[in-house]
DNA sequence: GTCTATACAGTGATAGAC
DNA sequence: GTCTATCACTGTATAGAC
């Protein structure tokens, strides 16, 4: 048993009962190890556990998500973010363990992370929009709110206790961000938007 | 020194520190009461101070937000709705208890509460934007990615320390939904929004 | 490396003095 | 009503056997 393969474990208890609800045994019944093992791979503990599991999630979102955001054709790589994110918080049943750190009194000790984690999600969105013809200003503001609402959305859909809500949210973020044919004059977002 | 009072204390620390981590110690600091005191006022110890709680934050929304929306001018409505939430989260350095409790482990124990004052929310957003001219399905469909969005401005503000964000986004949610004038054949939402 | 045993602070909760 | 004292328990963390 290695280090990397209790990742994905601890990972799950913490999203489920965030860091203070996150309890050693709770924590050692999800990896089948004991107390004394999570302290050999982990000798500082929870909040060393959450830092590996922060790095591990961050790995898999610059791959996943940020990297073909950054460089890849601008159309597939915002359905690829799209597909990955429903996948990745399984229509909302499973939560965001950063968003979740960033509102818990937790935020502070994790500050880094987090903020880095949602910076460069938001600039690597940013960068593809402007390569999909969106301006500067109108490609940041954009997908701040598109990643602001991914978040909302799993609140809601954890709250409403309905993952429909969730696939409703990314729907409908997905569809406008689709960016425009070459010539057809449209940017991609709001020109169709809800619209009676 | 009344039950009724120390609500809002025992509400800034589990919005702070979340059902789990808001120990006794913790509830007995910010209102000045000793545990003997608190079980004399809330015999169900945290899960009573939690309900009571939920239901005073409850009465507020009722009647500062979801009121207003269901039965005033719709735009006016709908700019007590971001003025309240602007202030009542403090620009999102304060987080939505309900929220919270919506993505933390006590979800089925206050699932009854939390499920109410979304669905609440929304329907009652939704009914403004159908006295406004929005067809009954847009509105719904607007109302859920408004009460969403806010949701998620309040994690993002808080994981970016950043509470320029956070009104950025009302700012965003605002001017859309402010609902067209008489005869002027626009609907509200869309049209000139990040058009380039 | 994995376990059991243990230390000791802190938890929610109760009882009873005042 | 409010407090202090105390309960049984669980928390994190460590030490040491195997």
């Amino acid at each position: 048993m290695t280090r990397e393969e209790v990742l994905p474990a601890l990972a799950e208890v913490f999203r489920e009962h965030g860091y203070e609800g996150a309890s050693l045994t709770l924590l050692g019944e999800a990896t089948g190890l004991g107390k004394g093992s999570l302290y050999h791979f982990f000798p500082g503990g929870k909040e060393e556990m959450v830092a590996a599991v922060l790095t591990d999630i961050d790995v898999w979102f610059e791959t996943h998500v940020f990297g073909p955001l950054r460089s890849g054709e601008p159309e597939r790589a915002i359905t690829t973010m799209f597909d990955a994110v429903q996948r990745y918080f399984r229509s909302g049943r499973r939560v965001c363990l950063v968003g979740v750190l960033a509102v818990g009194n937790t935020r502070e000790r994790f500050a880094a992370a987090v903020r880095s984690y949602f910076t460069r999600w938001i600039e690597a969105l940013a960068s593809t929009l402007r390569r999909a013809g969106q301006k500067r200003a109108a490609a940041s503001a954009l997908a701040e709110e598109v990643v602001g609402a991914i978040q909302g959305a799993i609140v809601l859909a954890r709250a409403l206790d309905d993952e429909a809500a969730f696939n409703r949210a990314i729907a409908r973020l997905r569809k406008p961000l689709i960016p425009p044919r070459r010539g057809s004059g449209r940017t991609g977002r709001g020109a169709s938007r809800h619209a009676a």
